[in-house]
This record gives C-alpha cells, sequence and structure tokens, in this order.
DNA sequence: CCTCCACTGGAAGCTGCGGTAT
DNA sequence: ATACCGCAGCTTCCAGTGGAGG
C-alpha cells in the first residue's frame, strides 16, 4: 500500500506546504534583506513539538535559495551535534572544505576564525533545537559574524533564554519572532491526506481513519505521519485489506514513543540503568536512587556525575525533577512503555 | 524560629584518547 | 620514538539552599 516511503519519513520536506502561509511569510520577509545582500538579524521561531517548525523554515530557505542564486544554506540539529565543536564542524562544512580538519586535534578557535574569514554569499545557518546546544555563547560568537544568519528553532524559549548572557539575551529579544501553535484537528487531516496522496495507496483507507489519526496526535504532526506510518507498516506486513481505525489506536503509543525511544538508545550504560531505576520506582529520592545505582552497576561513578547523567535526562524530557534540595523527587515522564 | 544536613550545581583539576609536530 | 595538544568525561571540592525536626 505504500508507493513512496519518503514522504511518511520525519525529515521530509514536502514540496508545497499548507496551514502555514502566515508563518512561511512572516519568516521570508524577515529574510528577504538577504537577497538584497543587506545583513539581516536573527530569526527566533518557537513552538512545542510537531507544528512544522523545522520543516517549514528548511522549505522557506529553500525557497529563498531558489529566488536567488548568491545564498548559502546549512541545516544543523543542535541535538545531535551537541557540542561547539560539533556545530562550528557542520556550519563549516556547508561552506568551506573541512577536509583538513580533525576532529581531535584542531581547536575550535580555528573553526570560529575560518568561519569569520568567510566572505561568500549570505549564509543562512538554521540551529535546530537549539535549547539542546551545550555552549550558548556560541551564539554569540556566531551573531557577530555579519554574513551569517541564524534561524534559531525551539520548543522551550525560556530554557534557551536561561542559558544566555545579557549581551545576546537583549539582541535574541529584540530579533524576529515566528511563533508557532498546535495544528488544529482539520489542519492534521488535511496534512495526513497530502502525505496519503504522495505517497499512500488510498484503496487502504477505511473512510474516516485520517481524522481518527489526527485525534490521537493531539495537534502533533510528527505524531501523526508516525502513527501513519507505523499504521500502513502494519497493513503491509500483516497484509491486512484496511487501515482502519484499530489499527491505528493500536500503534498510536508505539509511535508516541518513538522519539522517546531514540533518546533512550542514545543513552550510555550507566544512564540507561539510572533511568531504568527511576522508571521502576515511578517516584524515588536522590539518596535512593544513587544506593540502588551503586548497586546495580559494577564500577559505579560518582555522586557528582549521576547529577549530571540526571540533568541530561530532564533535559531530554525522558525524567522530571520536583522540588528543591532536601524535597527533590525523580520521577516517570511516560507511560515507560518501551519495548 | 533556628539549626542541621541532604542535596544541588559551579569550578577547577585529572586522565585517557586521538591526533599532530619534531 | 617522543613530546605535545585540545577535548570530553570524570572526579574532587565547595558554597549555597531549603525542607525537616528540635
Amino acid at each position: 500500500m505504500i508507493t513512496d516511503a519518503r514522504v511518511l519519513q520525519p525529515e521530509f520536506v514536502p514540496g508545497e506546504v499548507q496551514h502555514r502561509d502566515a508563518e512561511v511569510n512572516h519568516l521570508s520577509a524577515a529574510l528577504r534583506p538577504l537577497i538584497d545582500g543587506d545583513p539581516t538579524d536573527p530569526v527566533l521561531i518557537d513552538g512545542p513539538p510537531g507544528v512544522g517548525k523545522t520543516c517549514i523554515a528548511r522549505f522557506t530557505v529553500e525557497r529563498l535559495r531558489e529566488a536567488s542564486v548568491a545564498l548559502n544554506h546549512q541545516y544543523v540539529n543542535c541535538w545531535e551535534e551537541y557540542s561547539r565543536f560539533k556545530t562550528l564542524y557542520q556550519i563549516l562544512d556547508g561552506v568551506a572544505s573541512t577536509i583538513d580538519i580533525h576532529r581531535q586535534s584542531t581547536p575550535t578557535d580555528v573553526l570560529l576564525d575560518r568561519l569569520r574569514d568567510y566572505d561568500g554569499p549570505p549564509y543562512i545557518v538554521i540551529l535546530d533545537e537549539v535549547d539542546q546546544l551545550e555552549d550558548k555563547s556560541l551564539l554569540y560568537d556566531l551573531y557577530r559574524i555579519p554574513e551569517l544568519t541564524m534561524v534559531l528553532i525551539v520548543n522551550d524559549e525560556a530554557q534557551l533564554f536561561a542559558g544566555l548572557d545579557d549581551r545576546l539575551n537583549s539582541r535574541l529579544n529584540a530579533c524576529t519572532r515566528v511563533h508557532f501553535d498546535t495544528y488544529p484537528k482539520s489542519e492534521l487531516t488535511a496534512i495526513l491526506h497530502d502525505r496519503v496522496r504522495w505517497g499512500l495507496n488510498a484503496d487502504y483507507l477505511q473512510d474516516g481513519v485520517l481524522p481518527t489519526i489526527a485525534e490521537l496526535a493531539a495537534g502533533d504532526a510528527r505524531t501523526a505521519i508516525g502513527i501513519l506510518r507505523q499504521a500502513a507498516h502494519t497493513v503491509h506486513t500483516n497484509s491486512h485489506d484496511m487501515l482502519t481505525d484499530s489499527i491505528a489506536e493500536e500503534v498510536a503509543p508505539a509511535a508516541r514513543t518513538e522519539i522517546r525511544r531514540n533518546a533512550v538508545e542514545r543513552l550510555t550504560h550507566h544512564q540507561e540503568v539510572i533511568y531504568t531505576i527511576i522508571n521502576e520506582a515511578g517516584e524515588i529520592t536522590p539518596g535512593d536512587l544513587y544506593e540502588a545505582y551503586r548497586d546495580r552497576v559494577d564500577n559505579s561513578k560518582t555522586k557528582r556525575t549521576v547529577r549530571n547523567y540526571l540533568a541530561k535526562l530532564e533535559q531530554y524530557n525522558l525524567i522530571a525533577a520536583d522540588g528543591q534540595t532536601k524535597g527533590r523527587r525523580y520521577r516517570t515522564l511516560t507511560d515507560a512503555a518501551l519495548a
């Protein structure tokens, strides 16, 4: 039933977008001076997960590039390229040769210098999930490179600003903001409809299944498309003759935890043990947690390191911490349905 | 209300790794 | 070979904080 699997992938950028005209126009207008070679302030895109921030940013920049020959652009996911070095490397990779740059022995200053020396056409850098960036001062360094224009994408605006110093704080506060809200059910259904049109055989769809999926996804397009993908996959592998509401409902939890599972897979053994302990307990005090952790691994890390792990797990939204100092409790954030 | 102390998170220092330079 | 370099991950140290119990 799947005719083009690409359109169901999370990173797929459609050739046309619906329902986000206002945001696309807002973003293009903010970046338009670049076409005339004028310097442009950064743009800050914010909104909850799965509302098309990444998609619209990439789409708009791509369209801008088509309208102007002299424009470079690069997309960097700060979750994956979380360190200063990795981010800089990706950015530099978009415009210059990086073959002689070696991961270990090249100081990050050299990367930055090279980027400062850049004198090509205007360069748009999309920094996705920028709140995940470890060293936010990099943003200040990038800000001061005139040829470089940043498009910053954040889920949690407060968390981003908390990590910034005053200089950058006031500057980013003043820059163009594009805010995304969750999709209404009708728009989500329309988006799913497009994906079906591009990549699925609609004969296999039960009437009304797309609104059901939209309902299950609660305004989150990434989840909606994930459910559609997994449901289509289920229909295909089990040779069902229809994608029904019940199949959609069946795969929905798995689709919802997919992103979380990817995050868990990225954890080290020690981090995973800690995550498991919290999951099993539901809620636990720091003292009990550390004790349980030490019982369960061979060469346990120190408490301080475990605290760093906990901060990381919290940032990945795998766990939550309530209360201050002695009242602190760590708890699970989800259904914990990890296969 | 006051004191204790479990806990947090910043800072500095150490180590091992992957790499270059001599 | 050997010395050296920068980084990431870890540890050690510590000042600060707020909940619990006298």
